[in-house]
DNA sequence: AGGCTTATGCAAGTATACTCTCATGATGAG
DNA sequence: CTCATCATGAGAGTATACTTGCATAAGCCT
């Protein structure tokens, strides 16, 4: 009765779970409709099985999308160089939109399934706020500091708008075209963010 | 073969659909749960009638919503005093914010089955866009006509955050009380336009 | 009243999200 | 090597969203 932190039995644990997440990813990336049975048919896993890995479809889709996503750090990297929160913010915009038009029936799934029950305990990743905090990091030695007030109020603005679902709003209900929602959305973010660093400011 | 428009076969059409939306609109109004099942036995109809009428349960939602909720003229009438784009968008955020909160087991199930088909075909309600025409209707003679770039992109932006989508982004994903999730997106929807005015302003 | 049209009900069927139970067999502990 | 554990599989079961085919009956026309 050693004490042994990984047995076999745990690394067997540990493969059948990255089974699914990875049959769930190539699922994923290959823009098939995802559904448990499905993806346990791909994983050579049972529907029981995944479903003792995964409490419900969103919490497997949730990792799998993390899987696949980039981090905010280098997601954002191509903007290291600017210290201007408004460029950045809409940069970030256009990353999140675009990652999410490639996963597009996933997030679809994830967004239906997290919609109808607003279980506190499976968030949905914190992408976009990652994403925000990364653009706006510029303002944490200014802003932040100043006005904790409304740099909250501004993330909170932002956590609207740069979202999967501010992306299918535009493309869905005003027949938007998928370029043409990510550019609207990003200079809403731009607005928003220029709104409220001049209201701050002195 | 005398050619008759209405004739005791559509009345009783017209009675079956309407008994069908009643039901919907009872139970919603009790904040039960919404299945297509429990609408048809509530309202004493086959549920394979309940799909005759009602291709999906979206559009029996989107319809009994239609009929419990407010014109926006008549939503707006508090601000008929205000000829502030600002203030009014706010009020209009509330607005609808409130109705979607009273309604939130219906609205949840209508944006589950709205995100995973984006079926042109079966818009939903335009309540967010008549809402926001009817806050902004003191810009028709102005921004609207010096700057209608600018003023469709505030639509836009406003689509966004005056809608259901943001105030379940802000309490199921932020934690925010449903109160504050209304105050937080009623500054952000005046924020944003506050600022298209003013920069849209000569 | 007779007969045609057609709304409706019934029931079976498909598909998906889950849940639960029970048997089995691989795995590691001794 | 043997035994106990425990991950897994198989399958049935519930609930919901739909679909479909057939029989019925209710409505309307003549």
């Amino acid at each position: 009765m050693t004490m042994r932190l990984s047995t076999g039995r745990s690394n067997q644990k540990e493969r059948t779970r990255s089974a699914i997440v990875a049959a769930a990813r190539d699922a994923i990336a290959a823009g098939h409709e995802i559904t448990m049975p499905d993806v346990a048919r791909r994983a050579l896993v049972s529907e029981a099985t995944a479903y003792r890995y995964f409490p419900d479809l969103a919490s497997l889709l949730r990792e799998a999308l993390t899987v696949i996503w980039d981090s905010p750090e280098h997601a954002m990297a191509p903007m290291a160089g600017s210290g201007d929160p408004v460029e950045r913010i809409g940069f970030a915009t256009e990353v999140l939109m675009r990652e999410v038009l490639a996963q597009q029936a996933a997030v679809r799934a994830l967004i239906a399934a997290s919609v109808t029950r607003p279980t506190m305990a499976g968030v949905r990743p914190g992408r976009r706020i990652g994403l925000i905090d990364e653009a706006l990091r510029p303002l944490n030695a200014t802003m932040a500091e100043r006005r904790p007030a409304e740099f909250a109020q501004l993330k909170r603005g932002l956590a609207i708008v740069v979202s999967a679902e501010a992306l299918f709003s535009l493309t869905d209900l005003l027949g938007l075209a998928p370029e043409a929602a990510v550019a609207s959305a990003a200079a809403t973010a731009r607005s928003l963010t220029a709104a409220a660093i001049a209201s701050a400011a002195p």
